[in-house]
DNA sequence: ACAAATATTTAGATTTGTCTAAATTTATTA
DNA sequence: TAATAAATTTAGACAAATCTAAATATTTGT
């Protein structure tokens, strides 16, 4: 596998854990950042070793080979996630452009012997689930803190919108993963939340709420 | 710099440490394991860039700028052999196929953390020095076990070759780096030595002592 | 100094991954 | 349902990195 052919596997996968339905050359081409005609081109190659099901205008998804290689560059991405932070003290939003380049490096025995390193973590560090060696992973809670009622409290537990900017203003506003997140109030009009983390009073808009995910307790 | 051209630039660092004199288009086809008509391309595409000066039927040597390329991949290279086998427990026979994937991840962060997670070592497992983030590095003692004369002690601090099978005729053998050698005795035929090794007695075949580096003392 | 041997470059192909522009298929909607 | 719009594929091109075979330059040996 090419690091470009990996690369396509990967963006199938995300796009069927997201999307509905079948994945389009088009939207490939989007998350690709290429022209729907190099997706076309790649689409043959990868049916033709085996790794997605393919008919012309009908899109494609993963075959379970497919699948099976999906799952595992994202481990290696994740886990090299885990070690950037825990080994390196990268903050979380510089991890995930070396992550792209490290995940394409290829030796099992390297990434079993970063598990052990890291102590079999079960989640990098935006609180998405690591695959394991058979591909098993534990789901991560898929409840938004947007979604929470007033006078309920949540651990956070993952980010929706990984991206730096979204991470730095949840660094400036010292919420982390593992906070106690108490609603005290929602604003009817734009649906803003008042919220009580690590005793200080914060207020969201909906668009961050809507993009930290938490489990309720 | 795509990965084929730094491994392009890489080897002729090496065969200039090596060789003698100005380097071929055959010597270099030969290393990079491919035909000189794909190296006179590779050339042609470096000098373009800079890295290289080339004249065609004069050989090719590097400029500073392919020079300072040049380091900075053996740093990296070095610095993640040493990163698998302090941190990741890998055996020293198992490294370098590792780090010739590592050496080519690009973040200058990365591998500045790398270097402080390791505490800044100056060799690397085969006892090869690694360039500082300048270029500088320390020489390693060029003596070899074969020209210690009887009656005198070295330690060991290198490997010339370092394929995997003679360095695990050295673990076989239980000789490492840091070991102190006493030349009892030198075979007037052949060339091969006795030598105390941790108290052991051993024979080690004249191709044995050309292949490791040692320090008088 | 010239022929033979060797080294190197050139010419032309191939594969991967990409692109643009044109053709074709599928979906929408009047 | 026929026209229009949107999605997708095809055709043809290009750059990188490689190859084989042929041409050319350099070196060597007599
Ligand atoms: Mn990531
Ligand atoms: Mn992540
Ligand atoms: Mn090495
Ligand atoms: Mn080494």
């Amino acid at each position: 596998m090419t690091h470009s052919e990996e690369n396509y596997i990967k963006a199938i996968f995300h796009l069927g854990l997201e999307g509905v339905g079948v994945i389009s050359t088009n939207a490939l081409a989007e998350r690709m950042e290429t022209k729907p005609s190099s997706v076309t081109d790649m689409m043959r190659r990868l049916s033709e070793k085996g790794l997605v099901n393919y008919k012309k205008y009908q899109g494609v998804s993963l075959t379970d080979l497919g699948t099976k290689m999906a799952l595992s560059i994202i481990r290696k991405h994740r886990l090299w996630e885990v070690f950037l932070v825990e080994k390196l003290d990268f903050n979380w939003d510089e991890v995930h452009e070396i992550a792209e380049q490290l995940e394409h490096i290829e030796s099992e025995k390297l990434i079993d012997k970063l598990d052990e390193l890291l102590n079999y973590p079960k989640f990098d560090p935006h609180g998405d689930p690591i695959p394991g060696k058979n591909g098993e992973f534990l789901e991560r809670d898929n409840l938004l803190l947007s979604q929470l009622s007033i006078g309920s409290t949540g651990i956070c537990v993952g980010v929706k919108d990984s991206s730096a900017v979204f991470l730095r203003f949840l660094d400036k506003n010292k919420i982390a993963l593992g906070n106690e997140i108490k609603i005290l109030d929602k604003e009817e009009f734009d649906n803003s939340l008042h919220i009580l983390v690590d005793q200080r009073e914060l207020h969201l808009s909906q668009q961050i709420a809507n993009n930290l995910y938490v489990k309720k307790i």
